[in-house]
RNA sequence: GCCGACGUAGCUCAGAGGUAGAGCACUUCCUUGGUAAGGAAGAGGUCGAGAGUUCAAUUCUCUUCGUCGGCUCCA
């Protein structure tokens, strides 16, 4: 007998070879039926895999995190069963489960393979489900599963193989099915009752691009045709929150192919957003101790020679603008850093003016590659809201903090909540990627986590996505689709202050350099605006909203009266339409809730006579008659509190 | 940049080898209406661009530009 020790601390006895299933089919019925992996001292193992020794048991449904995942592991595994019985001798690369769903990299060979072909591979999906086949693990030598591959003839299958240990190598099988598999997976197929192929796309083997595309086929499957439902459902909803889609409707901003992609147009309501959000952040920033400086839309080459952005960038780069004469070159300027590193020499420091920060709405153009634009998110003109700190080495930390308690300001102000704070770190594997000696690396590292630790901020470590010069502390949110984009980023960097030869005379009379810090905490406008539509659906706070009010007067008879509300309200700085139009008011009430405006004020026979406003809120509905002046109050009531809830 | 799909009026979309259609928006007229679409008429497109096949192409083929979904990249 072997003592099982479950979640609640409770321990039971049970035959050595109890099974996941058959424990929780000791406790009940009902819990077998939906337990689909078990998680044995920590590890995820097949609810049917045998436990040979004292352990503690927690069993996983479609609840868990890892139950989902389990499921649509094995779901992968279902497809490529369908795949390779509908295209005979395609291979396989890797097919993982994904945070919703799952998906295949497939070699096809002959056979294409389109959206038009995902009816055919659900409905064997489905087929083979039913057959309710058992996935069977198995554990084989190298030598065999060498065999076994060589024999299918499946190369990828092959290089997974050559990098694994003899004796840790197991197979999976299901059905006809037999793949190269750590598992763990569901007892059997018929857990899966709801199929969707959601889209196909290219993808490198072995994520480099110098390698063969695959096929990578994206599906989801549920236990339940209805929760499948639900998911889609939520898919439709998500797309109209895109900001390229709302931008479009509430005329935020557009493209032309004439001006070139990738470079948006702000159009007036998008400029006044972006004007509210700018300014916004000047304010703060000033408060901070920040000296607004400017600087020029493009630089000698030679200043990114010095930088090391040329060597590392500039092949792939909007190239060089020629000057006619004397053959000069200057570049469209991709970052600022290098103008604020040229101002800070344009004296000697002390140490008694650090910390110096120059702060910057600098637009910056890069030539991303073409395949990578998308909407507002990632352009090829852009404006960041940057600074650089330029302190001495003991004031990192602070300064890092207090760039910290700015940018969560920023985020709370405007109701982002859920972000992840991400520790970005140099690949290690990789050293030929980045600048500078590993001493500093380590102590700009260092100073990151413990600023970080110090605000209390939850972190994700993810080495390989620092920046060239140094590691970053990046804030990442998700747009509506469920896509990572890094907003606000803080970077410590000793490289620049070295290569600009960056100095300030010390107490000591000796001159030292100083550290930088590259912060933003919007990151770029254009990003941080796309992902800021996204999250609140295209309903900005009221402080942000390109048009606050409509004043929509009942009829043409009462517009003198409604202009002068108008009037009276625009010098208090709401501003917003007038509508007159000849059109009901039920006509102009629609037109003014579609474009998301906040507050209508309707102006009619009564609200003349009594000197008031009918006030309406955008989704709500009528909130009754009020003076001018009380309305006023109500609004600049709002956008205090929302501004107070973040000090 | 790579793989795949798509590109018809300002917007959302239908259509077909014989030089195009709807709804909304727009313009004009009627209507002066009380909380999510009043009525009528009108105007609007070399069907992304270029080349080829064909008696004929917006429809088929190729190229190109752009968009979308991913991959790779992201100072």
């Amino acid at each position: 007998m072997i003592k099982i020790t479950l979640p609640d601390g409770a321990v039971r006895e049970y035959q050595e070879g109890v099974t996941g299933l058959e424990i929780a089919k000791s406790i009940s019925e009902g819990l077998a039926r939906n337990v689909i992996a078990a998680k044995v001292n920590g590890e995820v193992w097949d609810a049917t895999r045998g436990i040979y020794a004292d352990a503690t048991v927690q069993l996983l449904t479609w609840n868990d995190k890892e139950g989902k995942s389990t499921f649509w592991h094995s779901s992968a595994h279902l497809m490529a069963e369908a795949l390779e019985a509908l295209y005979p001798g395609i291979k396989f690369g890797t097919g993982p489960a994904i945070e919703a769903g799952f998906y295949y990299d497939v070699d096809l060979g002959d056979f294409s393979f389109s959206q038009e072909d995902f009816q055919r591979v659900e409905e064997k999906m489905l087929e083979l489900a039913k057959q309710k086949n058992p996935y069977v693990r198995s554990e084989v030598s190298k030598k065999d599963a060498i065999e076994f591959f060589t024999e299918k003839g499946d190369p990828y299958k092959l290089e997974l193989i050559s990098r694994l240990e003899d004796g840790s190598i197991t197979f999976y099988k299901q059905g006809a099915f037999t793949d190269l598999c750590k598992g763990p997976h569901i007892p059997d197929t018929s857990y899966i009752k709801a199929v969707k192929l959601l889209n196909v796309a290219g993808a490198y083997w072995n994520k480099d691009q110098n390698n063969k595309m695959l096929t990578r086929i994206y599906g989801i499957t549920f236990p339940k045709q209805k929760e499948l439902d639900e998911y889609l459902h939520l898919l439709e909803e998500a797309k109209k929150r895109d900001h390229r889609k709302l931008g479009k409707e509430l005329e935020l901003f557009a493209f032309s192919e004439k001006v070139g992609m990738g470079l948006p147009l702000w159009l007036p309501k998008g400029a006044m957003l972006r004007d509210r959000l700018e300014n916004f952040l000047k304010r703060t920033q000033v408060k901070m101790g920040y000296s607004p400086v400017v600087t020029p839309h493009i630089g000698s080459k030679q200043l990114y020679i010095t930088s090391g952005h040329w060597e590392k960038y500039g092949k792939d780069s909007f190239q060089p603008i020629h000057t006619p004469d004397d053959g000069e070159e200057f570049l469209l300027k991709p970052m600022n850093c290098p103008h604020h590193c040229e101002i800070y020499k344009t004296k000697p420091r002390s140490y008694k003016e650090l910390p110096i920060r120059f702060a910057e709405f600098g637009t910056v153009y890069r030539y991303e590659q073409s395949g990578e634009l998308h909407g507002l998110t990632r352009v090829r003109g852009f404006t960041q809201d940057d600074a650089h700190i330029f302190c001495r080495p003991d004031q990192v930390k602070e300064e890092f903090c207090k760039v910290i308690d700015l940018v969560l300001y920023v985020l709370k102000s405007l109701s982002f909540d859920n972000y992840t704070a991400q520790i970005s770190l140099r690949d290690l594997e990789n050293p030929t990627k980045y600048i500078g000696d590993s001493a500093q690396w380590d102590a700009a590292e260092q100073a990151i986590r413990e600023a970080a630790q110090e605000k209390g901020l939850q972190t994700v470590e993810v080495p390989g996505e620092a920046a060239f010069y140094g590691p970053k502390l990046d804030f990442m949110v998700k747009d509506a689709l469920g896509r990572q984009w890094q907003l606000g980023t803080i970077q410590v960097d000793y490289q620049l202050p070295q290569r600009f030869e960056l100095e300030y005379i010390g107490a000591d009379n000796q001159k030292h350099r100083p550290v930088m810090i590259h912060r933003a905490p919007f990151g770029s406008l254009e990003r941080f605006i796309a992902v800021l539509t996204e999250h609140c659906a295209g309903n900005f706070p009221l402080w942000l909203s390109p048009e606050q009010i409509a004043v929509l007067p009942i009829s043409e008879k009462y517009e003198s009266y409604a202009q002068q509300v108008f009037d009276t309200l625009q010098q208090y700085d709401i501003r917003g339409i007038f509508d007159n139009r000849d059109e009901k008011i039920g006509r102009k009430i629609r037109d003014a809730e579609v474009k998301k405006i906040p507050y209508m004020i309707i102006v009619g026979e009564k609200e003349q006579l009594d000197n008031k406003i009918a006030v309406r809120k955008h989704g709500q509905g009528d909130i009754g008659s009020m003076s001018v002046n009380d309305f006023i109050k109500l609004f600049e009531e709002e956008i205090n509190n929302m501004l107070r809830r973040t000090l």
